[in-house]
DNA sequence: TGTGTATTGTGACTTATAATCCGTTGATTT
DNA sequence: AAATCAACGGATTATAAGTCACAATACACA
């Protein structure tokens, strides 16, 4: 569940926070618009290097990203 | 810095709160002990999924682990 | 001091899969 | 209708995962 709750909060903060497309936001950290895409999709066992990114995107910690998830994780 | 000082945390907690050499924790985690090694020396750019076994080894959170990070992350 | 013993570090390697790149489709918005 | 957006597929490339032999270090204790 870990995916699938991490790919839900990133797409929460995207949307609500910064408001941006998947396109746009992936745009801005510089990744691809599809990866994003499956990561919010909770599909990807993603890397501790492209959290960051995306971390970085939202001008948040990795520690307050993972604040959010259900089930705490 | 985020591999390194994530590896550094983890050994960190390895030492203090679970007092065992990595042999033993990565058996308990069902982790190679190389691997784990090369994790704490910050070698590695590991996923979400081995993040989590290794929270869950130290039973605390995802955002417990990356809390007392450096310079924030 | 040297000698075993446990622990950690590292390079090299194969296999599994993360990540990228091309597109299409369908839904939604304007 | 056109434009925007998100979900998905297939193919390729890059790299993480996992394993091994061995080296290096630390740590005891005679």
């Amino acid at each position: 569940m870990i995916r699938k709750n991490l790919g839900n909060r990133i797409k929460e903060i995207r949307l609500n926070k910064m408001k941006l497309s998947q396109e746009k936001f992936a745009m801005q950290i510089d990744m691809d618009r599809t990866y994003l895409a499956s990561v919010e999709a909770g599909k990807r066992n993603i890397s501790i290097d492209n959290l960051e990114k995306i971390a970085n995107g939202f001008r948040i910690s990795l520690s307050e990203l993972f604040k959010g998830l259900k089930e705490d994780s």
